[in-house]
DNA sequence: AATGAATGAGGCTTCATTCAT
DNA sequence: GATGAATGAAGCCTCATTCAT
């Protein structure tokens, strides 16, 4: 939302090679500004090794982005949209909505086991970016968090699990999520992040009264 | 050694008239830094505002203090410190294992509930002061991770709970915990903090494969 | 590698006004700070004043040079090889080792006596900036030392003077010099410098046990 | 000169025992000053290092000395006295002038190789000092090249040596040695400064004229 | 589109000096 | 006489942003 600059229209106009090669930089740099902020931190990265690991120079990315805030914020926002779009696909695949839930947790967990710097940006990054963006982390946690509840609904409303706040239920889930994966990130144990989601997902479903059969039914899929 | 100052005795001969002004020059440089570094966060605290906050110089700030760094780092020990030692206090009053554990839990919840500046400083701004803090913020999560752990383990020892990885469900609860209060602090909501503990212990206790019954009978205390 | 920057081309165009224009602004700074460091010492020379002198912003020195230390470092070298390089142009000109010895110190001490600023800044700074650049000093009072005792190696194999410990003799003579010129930086005393030259030429050749004729004989140069 | 402040008079007028001990204090500072002048250079000397070296408070330091400035400057002022002094002594038990030069150089030299310290401060921090303290070393070099000078005076007006430039001598001279001493005290070479006396010795007498059979046969006395 | 030099506000820290006790 | 807390002016350096080329 305003976030973009001359960018994209100038661009286009002129031939598809240039386009192309515009839209290519333009990515260059997000992918180097992703890279540098998720290990040095938004505040520790300076434009200058934004712009050093894109190998351009400091006047190159302020043609892409208006200020080193937008570039955060455009980050922050595809990021949270394609891991977004990946929860959407492995929960399209399922019918039951504890399987739906499941999954759901489960393609945050891998997603964020594989790519630790994802997890960084997400959810180190956006506090350690200070209160500017305590909207877009804001939005970002809500999101997950409503997702969550959103499937919860759907269980409580077919019967698969009984009354509960989903609301706050899909918030601490979130949140137990979140601090398994911190710690991972900041302590790095467990060394392997993957084999820590069976007895968490089993600590989640139990939480929301599913019932000790299910938990333990419900495959390891993917 | 010159860590402390003297008492204050004399300090407090206006009376009292603001709590404020009685303390010593150094805590009032700490309070002014708490409060600012919860408001402004760490990053975007200058030691001007901290000097003029605690009423004093900046060259006064630094006599009590090496470095910004040196401040942050006192308070975040300190203020875990009194955190941790209230809760030892809350559990020392209980026997039974989960009643213990839900002391502790309710605890920091009334803590952060009554204290929005603390929680934001302890869970906020630890992250906002950098990749510096890490091994701070780590210890500060493990702290009550394992807290939280080592009751759990009592409860499992006295076959309250079917044995489990309480590592991992202490790290989950005090994520769960840690979000809620997140998400007051950053969305509002819900108005009221409290109201938000007797669901999330429920849903945490049963996380546990704590019996229905257990959870509706633990008290209503506090 | 960015060690240099552009020629200085297109900075001609105004014909050459002032030579300061026509220079690249690293080498404005260089002589900005060489003039400021001169005049009131390292340590009393402020950032500020360099950039103020060099008709820039402090952060456009920042671009150029790394630190106030590298600035003063850069100097150092610069001029000594300045130096340095005059003098082999000097010797080269002449055969006899004893010509050499006094050309050298001739070319040293009307150097000086031309450049009370280099002067000042070689022998006068290197002490004030502090313990820190012992090194530099050291090695630049080496550097002349050992050149004397170079040339004065020279003569006693060729038997123009009796075997003596050159090194001694170098530093000796360096000393001597050195001292004469201080003392009219900073007493005023004599009025023009170069007429101290021939007498204390004359002290010097002697104290190598130069022969009374010799010492009459050797030109007057320059 | 205005340098005293309240010190000695306010000192005097109680008893003996009072007295004696801020005399004491007095010095315990000038002791602590000069040798944290002589390791870390005027600039690099904080009060509060003073203050520390000399077991008191900066307030108490204050109480001695008006001012940073004036604590050098005393130090300087009685350093050299006492050095002058001992140079009178040693040359009051000679007769010949040649000797008396000699025993004038020999005292010097053999005072700085004995108090490495000695020679920093007045040799490498009065210049270290800043343009402020031009005047003092510029009197303290004047001060010794003078009182050579006066010695080969006299060694003229006795026939002892041809007339020639002695001021010039006395400077120069005065700069040989000091050289070799810095060079000694940066580099530390040679090792033992004591042994670099008789070569330096030969070198200055004979750069004055003095016949080589004089300089072989004064003796190594003292 | 891109470059990279330049800007200038602002940040942290140091330190000589003052002053109430 | 002494203490040590407090002051405030600098000082060095960083960095997001601008702009001529």
């Amino acid at each position: 939302m305003g976030d973009e600059k001359r960018g994209g229209a100038q661009a286009e106009k002129r031939g598809g090679a240039r386009a192309e090669k515009s839209r290519t930089r333009r990515e260059q740099i997000l992918d180097a500004a992703f890279n540098t902020f998720a290990r040095r931190g938004y505040r520790d990265t300076a434009m200058d090794e934004i712009a050093a690991a894109a190998e351009t120079s400091k006047g190159g990315v302020y043609f892409h982005f208006a200020t080193k805030e937008a570039i955060f914020r455009e980050l922050m926002r595809s990021t949270a949209d394609r891991l977004a779009a990946k929860v959407d696909r492995a929960v399209a695949a399922e019918t039951d909505p504890i399987a739906k839930a499941d999954a759901a947790l489960r393609t945050v967990f891998a997603t964020f086991a594989g790519h630790r710097t994802m997890a960084r940006l997400l959810f180190l990054d956006a506090l350690g970016a200070g209160r500017a963006f305590n909207d877009e982390t804001n939005a970002l946690h809500e999101r997950f968090a409503r997702m969550i509840a959103g499937y919860l609904d759907e269980a409580v409303a077919e019967g698969a699990i009984p009354p509960l706040d989903t609301r706050l239920t899909g918030v601490a889930w979130f949140g137990a999520l979140n601090e398994v994966v911190a710690r991972w990130l900041m302590a790095g144990e467990p060394a392997r992040l993957e084999e820590t989601y069976p007895p968490l997902r089993a600590l989640l479903l139990r939480s929301a009264g599913v019932p000790e059969a299910r938990i333990a039914a419900t495959g390891p899929a993917r």
